[in-house]
RNA sequence: GGGCCCGUAGCUUAGCUUGGUGGAGCGCACGGCUGAUAACCGUGAGGUCCUGCGUUCGAAUCGCAGCGGGCCCA
């Protein structure tokens, strides 16, 4: 085998589809894995996605940047366990399902039948798990899919079963009535993170609530939940504010108000009234004690037996009135004043938002239905002060978008308040990349956890597996299905899912019978046990004692409050400790416009799309060079072109040398590097030396994951170093005889560089890097491992790196791009030779590298000799153009001013300039006086000889001598002619190494002689065996074409010579 | 309303830690090259460095305030 010619263009989805048939017909992946068994451990624990059926370009990045490091970790040496994860549980899975059976609330499933219902919501979510693995696999993504941890998994199950039976003997379990955010749709407690802030209209209404005994006089309370005014317990005001008691006058009567001082105004304004006065000003200290009837106390009886006061409370606001309804069943604070204050929580609504009987006239109302009765009924007892609409961000459950209630009920929870010194303390040891992800971002966040309320009442979850007993009300946490078994003797097989655990019955030691909380655990808490559950702890013991804590886990800025935080809090629970020793924060994906990308905006962008358009390999590329990882991603449909175009560049430049090297035959393994050492030219040594650069800058950029910076550097090398400039170079070499050891010195560089660099970008363009390894390294190495990926990562060789080279070659660089830029002010293209060019150098680093690669420079330049001027000297054949400055000159001459203007320009820059150097001059005017001069009264320009250019570069100037000769402009038709003969070659679609016959008839003789002088040269060049130049003939052949040549027409015929 | 991050050319961005004349790429205009060729190269135009105030001899860079965007929270 040899390495094979490529003659295609780079085509993305063709290499994809090849690789991923290469991987999983020779299982790459876990045999990768398999070959670094035994090496240093590094533990990746996936944050599950959601299995929501389908990736976005979010989920894509994500998995692109774990790719990306855990191939970089393999070959780097690591022993990598990384399964795939898949978060399974929870409401917008039974919410999919439920709408795919027409249910309408959980009566439905419950006569439809639990078992049924979980059955469907398993099938479901594995069907999705399918479709996704697929999608993520098409990315070209490695992580242990076969073998993913799912959380719908019995043995995933017991992990978290085992958890919470710690927090229990930890005491940091506790059940209890808490205020929850609740989804009357789906009748269930939802979690923060799960409420969807959305913009809603509700009515935003002022009440006068009757001070009790004190005919005529009311304290004012504001709410935008009239149907929570049944439910109202108390009022609180603010200790530190003042507060009024205000006559006030509508309709010529008179009523006493209570309000904060400062509002009295807005909030008069709001009733109409016409007048008002001040009548004293309380504290609220003061007004706290008041007792008042509740507004509503004869439609709900309940609240006539009950007692109102006014309470203080820090929270409220100098907003509205200042007083603040309290309804203890309804609000976070409110239930927090309540219990301060030893109120009753009194809740009479139900799990699916109507009221309960303990409402009175509203029982069996629907609480968003009542809202219209509650104002009016409040308006015809007169105590509505104003009625009003407002628009105002709330809560709404993300899967139903019901607007969700806060309901008093009964829950069970994680004290994280205990552990919250723990955890501010466990984060400080993790590592953080960015740094401000965990000690500004996540510590913020912890500070203000509060206890995590981690029940759910529905059915697909993880069942909390606590036990109560109908009689002494004793509970038993099981932590294993073992020990679930020893209990009860049940079959060991039984699946952990509801309801077959709802049927179990243990024991109590009592003689009662101990039933299962009927409760489902918060899908987070599913995903915050996965670092321990991969392991399949507490199944086994054995991988959780080798590898825990993970090494590293990355995923977006909102999982701050997700999943860092939750499996945070669960590890602090089971293990006391941090579960991860790195944190890697990305960012998120948004559209071209710095948008989040959603649905309703319609502005998202499939990643399938992508790689239909463009290919795996450059949406990977892209996403991962586009920003910092934790910066979001401003998603470009022209950046991803412009990388693709990078990626076909590297394929073009990769393939550039393959039909030299099929046709000569080349092996690497007979040329050895060290054979073609004594012929490396300097541009071969820099593009070495390069090479070991990107490779230190690779590894720089990554101990950091500045995978922006890895991929920049790449495209950088890829770019600049090897297609713009190395290959340019090497051009003609490749095309010298068969084994002129200068080319095969080219083909071994190229070799060596091309093998190190499919290494290099393997992580990040694992396709493409697959694609060209396979062919130059396994087409010729038997012995070389089978895929790219399973290669060590290449060390940077410190002897073939000189800096000092790739230094001096930037500034050849420069030069060059500075002679192209004087070439095309004297209008002579680079197809014409100039006869020199001339640099004046700023430094002794310029003139070094000038003098070391002067054969380069005069390469690429076209020039035929190179003169350098010394450091620090302006070139002698620059002439001096001295004008007079007259502002300088009039103030001190005055009236001879212009005489002195007429002397200076008499006298040649030259001599003015030596004259001036030694500060001043005299000079004679034309009326025979003497004067003196100073510098500042000359401008001196410099003066370029005739058919000279200059341009300025970074580190000094360079003069191009466009001067034509004989020599020059026979070399410049000549060229023009070849130039032209290939074109055509090209057009008749000619091997390489074909030969012609060419007819070049020119109507100009003075240039028949020039082109004659480079008969043998084109002859060559072209490959014609036989070939007629003159003025004389006739330009005949297989495809005759005309040109016209800086104004000289040509007639040029060319056919195969074999025919 | 609060926390964190971001704001530099039409677009995507480097520079900011450690203050000293803002660099690229894309796009655009002009030119060049031509055995990588549906590729490639050069030149040019294009900047209130989000705004304002402050510190400083000097601010894209440091500080404060504001505006806009993102994530999270209230």
């Amino acid at each position: 085998m040899m390495i094979e010619e490529v003659a295609d263009q780079y085509n993305a989805k063709k290499i994809e589809k090849r690789i991923h048939e290469f991987w999983e017909d020779n299982y790459a992946y876990s045999k990768v894995r398999q070959h670094r068994k035994g090496e240093k451990k590094f533990f990746f624990v996936d944050g599950p996605p959601y299995t929501t059926g389908h990736i976005h370009l979010g989920t894509a990045w994500n998995k692109i940047i774990k790719d990306s490091i855990l191939r970089y970790k393999s070959m780097n040496g690591h022993d990598i366990l990384d399964r795939a994860g898949w978060d399974m549980h929870g409401l917008p899975i039974e919410v999919k399902v439920e709408a795919a059976l027409g249910f309408k609330s959980k009566k439905d499933i419950e006569s439809y039948g639990v078992e049924n219902f979980i059955n469907k919501c398993k099938e479901f979510a594995l069907k999705q798990k399918d479709d996704m693995t697929k999608q993520f696999q098409e990315l070209g993504t490695w992580l242990d899919w076969e073998d993913p941890y799912m959380t719908l998994k019995d043995e995933y199950i017991e992990a978290a079963w085992w958890t919470i039976k710690q927090a229990h003997e930890k005491d940091l379990l506790e059940v209890g009535k808490r205020v929850v955010n609740w989804c009357p749709r789906c009748e269930t407690a939802i979690a923060d993170s799960e409420v969807e802030y959305e913009e809603r209209t509700d009515p935003s209404i002022y009440i006068k609530f009757p001070l009790k005994d004190k005919a005529n006089s009311f304290i004012v309370i504001w709410t935008t939940t009239p149907w929570t005014i049944p439910s109202n317990i108390a009022v609180a005001v603010n200790p530190e504010f003042e507060y009024a008691k205000v006559k006030a006058e509508k309709n010529r009567k008179t009523e006493i108000l209570i309000m904060a001082t400062e509002l009295v105004e807005s909030v008069l304004r709001k009733g109409r009234y016409t007048d008002y006065e001040i009548l004293e000003t309380l504290t609220g200290e003061e007004v706290a004690g008041l007792e008042y009837e509740h507004p509503l106390a004869d439609l709900v009886p309940i609240q006539a037996e009950m007692k109102h006061h006014v309470y203080t409370a820090d929270y409220v606001t100098a907003e509205n009135t200042g007083c603040v309804h309290i309804a203890p069943g309804h609000g976070v604070e409110d239930f927090e004043v309540g219990i301060k204050n030893g109120l009753p929580i009194f809740c009479p609504v139900s799990s699916n938002g109507s009221y309960t009987r303990d409402a009175g006239k509203y029982s069996g109302m629907n609480i968003r239905d009542a809202n219209p009765i509650v104002i009016e009924d409040l308006d015809k007892k007169n105590l509505l002060l104003s009625e009003d609409e407002i628009s105002h961000r709330y809560g709404h459950c993300w899967r139903c978008k019901t607007p969700i209630i806060y309901l008093a009920t009964k829950q069970w929870f994680i004290k994280i308040s205990d552990l919250k010194d723990d955890m501010l303390d466990e984060i400080t040891k993790v590592k953080w990349y960015p740094e401000w992800a965990g000690s500004a971002r996540f510590k913020d966040w912890i500070e203000g956890a509060r206890d995590w309320c981690i029940s759910r009442q529905r059915y697909w979850g993880i069942p909390i597996p606590v036990w109560n007993c109908d009689s002494c009300d004793e509970i038993k946490v099981i932590g294993t299905r073992e020990e679930l078994v020893k209990v009860t003797g049940i079959d060991s097989d039984l699946e952990l899912h509801r309801p077959y655990v709802d049927e179990i019955i243990i024991p109590c030691s009592c003689g009662g019978s101990m039933r299962r909380v009927e409760d489902v655990f918060d899908v987070w808490f599913d995903s915050a046990v996965a670092s321990w559950a991969t392991l399949r702890f507490p199944h086994t013991r054995e991988l959780f004692d080798e590898w825990w804590p993970a090494d590293f886990i990355t995923e977006g800025h909102d999982q701050t409050r997700g999943w860092f935080y939750s499996q945070l809090g669960a590890s602090m629970v089971g293990f006391g400790k941090a579960p991860y020793k790195s944190v890697l924060m990305h960012g998120f994906t948004l559209d071209d416009a710095g948008k989040k990308m959603s649905k309703s905006l319609g502005n998202v962008v499939q990643p399938q799309e992508v790689i239909d358009r463009f290919g795996a390999d450059a949406l990977r590329t892209y996403v991962l060079s586009s920003s910092a990882p934790w910066e979001d991603l401003k998603f470009n449909w022209d950046e991803v072109a412009t990388i693709h175009r990078t990626l076909n560049i590297l394929w073009n430049v990769y393939r550039f040398p393959l039909p030299y090297m099929a046709l000569d035959r080349f092996d690497p393994n007979k040329i050895s590097f060290e054979s073609i050492v004594p012929h490396l030219r300097n541009e071969d040594k820099w593009i070495l030396s390069r090479m070991q650069s990107l490779i230190v800058d690779v590894n720089t950029s990554i101990s950091n994951y500045e995978l922006h910076k890895v991929i920049r550097s790449i495209n950088e090398f890829i770019l600049e170093d090897l297609s713009r400039w190395y290959i340019q170079l090497i051009r003609p070499r490749t095309w010298n005889e068969a084994d002129d050891p200068d080319k095969l010195a080219v083909y071994r560089v190229l070799y060596d560089v091309f093998v190190t660099l499919t290494k290099v970008i393997a992580p990040f363009m694992p396709h493409l890097a697959e694609e060209i390894y396979s062919n130059i390294v396994l087409n010729v190495d038997k012995e070389a491992p089978f895929t790219v990926h399973m290669c060590d990562w290449p060390k940077p060789d410190e002897n073939l790196r000189d800096l000092e080279l790739e230094a001096q070659m930037k500034t050849i660089r420069y030069i060059v791009e500075a002679v192209s830029n004087a070439r095309q002010k004297a209008g002579r293209k680079l197809r014409w030779p100039v006869s020199r060019i001339v640099i004046e150098p700023e430094n002794e680093m310029v003139a070094k590298a000038t003098a070391r690669l002067k054969s380069v420079l005069m390469d690429q330049t076209n020039t035929k000799q190179v003169f350098l001027v010394k450091t620090g000297e302006s070139w002698e054949e620059l002439g001096v153009e001295a004008t007079p400055n007259p502002s300088t000159i009039g103030p001190v001459f005055k009236g001879d001013a212009g005489k002195v203007i007429k002397a200076i320009n008499a006298i040649s820059g030259n001599d003015l300039k030596s004259g001036l150097a030694s500060g001043s001059m005299e000079i004679e005017l034309e009326d025979g006086s003497i004067v003196s001069i100073t510098p500042e009264m000359v401008n001196f320009e410099d003066k370029l000889p005739k058919d000279v250019a200059s341009a300025d570069f970074t580190g000094g100037k360079v003069y191009v001598d466009a001067s034509l000769n004989r020599e020059i402009e026979s070399e410049g038709f000549a060229r023009e002619v070849i130039r032209r003969i290939q074109d055509m070659r090209k057009e008749l679609d000619l091997e390489v190494d074909e030969n012609i016959i060419a007819h070049i008839k020119i109507d100009d003789e003075r240039v028949v002689d020039l082109v004659l002088d480079m008969e043998t040269f084109i002859a060559k060049e072209v490959r014609s065996k036989v070939q007629v130049i003159g003025y004389d003939i006739e330009a005949t052949g297989k495809l005759t074409k005309d040109w016209d040549v800086e104004g000289v027409s040509m007639h040029i015929g060319i056919s195969p010579a074999d025919e």
